[in-house]
RNA sequence: CGGGGUGUAGCACAGUCCGGUUAGUGUGCCUGCUUUGGGAGCAGGAGGUCGCAGGUUCGAAUCCUGCCACCCCGACCA
């Protein structure tokens, strides 16, 4: 078989990126930085959509939408936000073209300068919070829960697919509360829900905890966030929770009166997860044979493959196909039957193993003689023939006994690759020669933290919220130290 | 904005140093026949402003000048 994609080993790099365009999920656009979702990544999106979604509203949240663009004045209200968003921005000057004197294309209209310029959103914590403003006057009027999806624009210097891009998707959700308790737990429900998704349906371990000072939201005084671990030994922030306290409250004058007629400020949170949730999920399972997807959020959980050698055969065979499909759809299953007579078997085992689909029927003659099915399972790529009879109950365990599978091996190279370091020379050589993430103690200073990230690229991913105290001293600076907390060389 | 590199068929590239038939290879695409239980084989075919502009020359993908675009490494990136 010719290899389509380079091997994970030799440039991981390379690897990602291939397998991102080659199983059809997107591609570099032509504008610089930007990228095209196709069908097949977007049908993967819109699988996590829908099950974040649900979380969601479960949760007592609604969807409501802003604007794109954002006021230049709203953006610099808050002083840490503004500093920490403002070299990244995309913004709009004027509003309309004209055609140039000499007839050769257009140009922008002098004349239509804005008065004020707009920021294209790289988040939309400003325009929310002046529109919250006039929303919230009492306690009777909060908490508001409310949830966007939506795009954001970050010109980033250099991009990777899914990754890092100019332009991607996300939500984020932006709540108000009467009190700084509420906001806290809001914060901490928010990040449990990004951990509960991520090991469950996108069957990625992930790592909870605090952000350093200095990795913080611009504008947040907490951010909580959770951290999975790549195949290559990098780790990959997968989603964040911030509790904003006062602060956006307060730049955009919001206060209400609570129960005792006391005015008061708004507490806030905002928490998002993106579409490098899609990256996450390709770095996380994905071997050299191409993608490999969770049953839970593969667009087509099984795919049927017609084997035949004439017209005749391949009525039969599509006949008994179909109907194998539908006792699968009847148990819920999302089937794909592949009747194509453009692509031959061969090509088309390669190509869904490719897309990731986590199970293949191949379905011949000598099955149908014998009542019996081909069942390849992607995960493990082993083959066995099973009994036709019965089969939407063995699909279904199987499908099960995948999403698990998948799950306990990334588990496992997790937890093999995080390491207790306690000295400085430990720490360098577990960086350079095994990566993964490192459990070590720090003084918990900004300037130490800086220090590590400058001369190692490892930073601080997060300070876990469930590891023990326990005593200790700095692998850089030997001052004492009360808890481990997480480095790793990141995305 | 610094350092390096690349622009030749849909895609990936050779040819450029040392100018010389009709610009080539792989892959993909189209047609036909044979194939079809792991990315098929053979035969035929279509597809090119050689990044753009100017110059040198009998002759330029190749040499010279200018411009443009893109990529990689930095800077940037909760």
């Amino acid at each position: 078989m010719a290899k389509v994609l380079t091997s994970r080993k030799e440039n991981y790099a390379q690897w990602y990126n291939d397998l991102v365009i080659k199983a059809g999920l997107a591609e570099n656009s032509a504008v610089r930085g930007c990228m095209v979702i196709k069908p097949y990544g977007y049908a993967i999106w819109e699988k996590m959509q829908a099950e974040l979604d649900r979380m969601f509203k479960e949760t007592g949240h609604e969807n409501a939408y802003f604007p794109l663009f954002i006021p230049k004045s709203f953006f610099s209200k808050e002083a840490d936000h503004v500093e920490g968003f403002a070299k990244e921005c995309a913004v709009v000057t004027h509003y309309r073209l004209k055609n140039k004197d000499d007839g050769q294309g257009v140009e922008v209209d002098p004349a239509a300068k804005l008065e004020e310029e707009l920021i294209v959103r790289p988040t939309s914590e400003t325009i929310i919070w002046n529109t919250y403003k006039n929303w919230i006057q009492s306690y009777r009027d909060l908490p508001i829960l409310v949830n966007q999806w939506a795009n954001v624009v970050r010109w980033e210097m250099r991009t990777r697919l899914f990754l890092r891009t100019a332009e991607f998707l996300w939500q984020e959700g932006h709540t108000a509360h009467a009190t700084r308790k509420e906001a806290e737990e809001e914060t901490r429900q928010m990040i449990d829900i990004y951990a509960d998704f991520a090991q469950n349906y996108m069957a990625l371990p992930v790592i909870q905890g605090h952000k350093s000072e200095g990795e913080r939201f611009a504008g947040a005084l907490d951010t909580l966030a959770i951290e999975a671990l790549m195949q290559d030994g990098k780790a990959l922030q997968a989603g964040t929770s911030h509790f904003l306290g006062q602060n956006f409250a307060k730049a955009f004058d919001v206060t209400f009166t609570d129960k005792t007629g006391k005015l008061d400020h708004v507490w806030a949170t905002s928490w998002g997860v993106s579409t490098r949730l899609m990256g996450a999920l390709i770095m996380g399972h994905s071997d050299d044979n191409g993608l490999v997807l969770p049953p839970k959020l593969a667009p087509h959980q099984v795919v049927i493959v017609p084997i035949y050698k004439n017209d005749e055969q391949y009525d039969t065979v599509c006949q008994k196909g179909e109907e194998i499909r539908k006792a699968l759809l009847k148990k819920g299953i999302s089937v794909k039957f592949d009747k194509r007579d453009t692509q031959k078997p061969g090509w088309k085992f390669a190509e869904y193993e490719l897309k990731g689909v986590p199970i293949r029927l191949a379905l011949g003659m000598r099955d149908i003689e014998n009542g019996t099915i081909e069942v390849a399972r992607r995960d493990t790529m082993k083959k066995e023939i099973m009994p036709v009879e019965g089969l939407p109950e063995k699909i279904s365990a199987l499908l099960d006994d995948i999403q698990e599978g998948i799950y306990n091996k990334a588990l496992k190279f997790r937890d093999d690759n995080i390491r207790y370091v306690d000295t400085w020379d430990e720490f360098i050589n577990t960086l350079e020669n095994k990566g993964g993430f490192i459990m070590a103690h720090w003084d918990g200073t900004a300037e130490t933290e800086e220090r590590i990230q400058n001369e190692t690229k490892a930073s601080i991913r997060v300070i876990p919220i469930d590891s023990r105290q326990e005593e200790g001293k700095c692998i850089y600076t030997g001052k004492p130290s009360k808890q481990r907390v997480l480095f790793a060389r990141a995305y």
